[in-house]
DNA sequence: TGTACATCAGTGAACGCGCGTTCACTGATGTAC
DNA sequence: TGTACATCAGTGAACGCGCGTTCACTGATGTAC
């Protein structure tokens, strides 16, 4: 059980760090979070030992939200749930933009995951029964799309807000047209010759 | 004009650097593209000035072969050439994983950037035309599939290769299908209780 | 073709800075009586 | 309720490492004759 004045710190330094890495990325340094919560580095270190371990508690809470989101879609009827998770979670992601530098898929919190892949099969089971959506689509094919999305906020949220938008509306709409045969595909000779290695 | 051995030190140090940037990311150090060239890492700075100047150098390269692709799609037929550009891009940006992490947006080549939108441009003008493209659809659309696949390459590439190509599929079939009206979009209100801020 | 010299290339070692992390110490909190 | 003490919290300063970058020097190349 922590000490009062321990527990209070320590929510104030979660709340700084959540902040400053959802704008600036996990690159900001521990000094920048100590000094937004108005406590010395040393008292950081004292209650979440390492800058890894620290990140691995904000993502945490951030995987949380996500889960909450499908959660909050899974109640819409099966024609709008898909649609209406992805956009949440876009939102989500816009929100905390900093989140998307770097690749945090090593410190994603596996059980939060598995969480929020259960909730997405679902989704995607209650939107291909009675929502349209092709059968073909898959558990991965919505996971892709969020990371799409997370690819497109990273680039151009700044310059063209919003694109993530029309985008999760294209790939919706690809979900219920789904794919017609590529009747001309590239040979792999024709890759290697196009793309260097 | 540069020396016989500069220039070939030249072209050594260019090569390594692009392979470690494009397998490391550009985080990758200098030291570690010297050893890879097996030259000293001052002759990196003589040749290059700062490591900034590298990445912008090699990312230049990189973005050159954006636009040889997207050529090479400007001559297939109006229905199959936007498909085209966006498969010849996404094998191209899975080859150079590296490149995709952190926003190499600042370091971009501005000319090539422009010329790359200016390509895009025509091809989606020509599979509009020809190709059963939504007129709807704009060059910022094909902008974002092209930074949604770089981040279903970044995140997911090593544990499930090619999600890029069924994404893309499905895009594009959206970009045909066109989008059907949000007839229940969410309120700013529902979005600010859903995600926190 | 051979030689002498000026120029610039290559390089090992060191510098400086940022940042994660730790130390040694002072101060606040909670508990036992 | 008041006091004494043990425990753990907070902290300024310092440490160590990685990495971009620079220095001072030796060595190779090209050119003039």
């Amino acid at each position: 059980m922590l000490r009062r004045d321990a527990q209070a710190n320590r929510v104030r330094l979660l709340d700084a760090a959540e902040r400053v890495f959802a704008e600036h990325g996990t690159d900001a340094s521990m000094e920048e979070i100590a000094r937004t919560a108005d406590i010395a580095p040393a008292t950081l270190y004292r209650r979440f030992g390492t800058k890894q371990a620290l990140v691995r508690e904000v993502l945490a809470t951030f995987f949380g939200r996500l889960v909450d989101l499908a959660d909050q879609a899974l109640a819409e009827p099966p024609d709008r749930c898909l649609d209406r998770c992805v956009e949440l979670v876009g939102y989500e992601l816009a929100a905390r933009r900093g989140f998307m530098h770097g690749m945090w898929g090593e410190l994603a919190p596996r059980e939060l995951v598995a969480e929020l892949e259960h909730r997405i099969a679902r989704l995607l089971a209650r939107a291909q029964a009675g929502g349209g959506i092709d059968p073909h689509v898959t558990v991965g094919d919505i996971a892709a799309l969020v990371w799409a999305l997370r690819g497109i906020i990273q680039t151009s949220e700044h310059v063209a807000p919003g694109a993530w938008r029309r985008h999760a509306a294209y790939a919706l709409a690809g979900f219920r047209a789904g794919t017609p045969q590529d009747t001309n595909p590239l040979t792999p000779e024709q890759v290697a010759r196009s793309v260097a290695s």
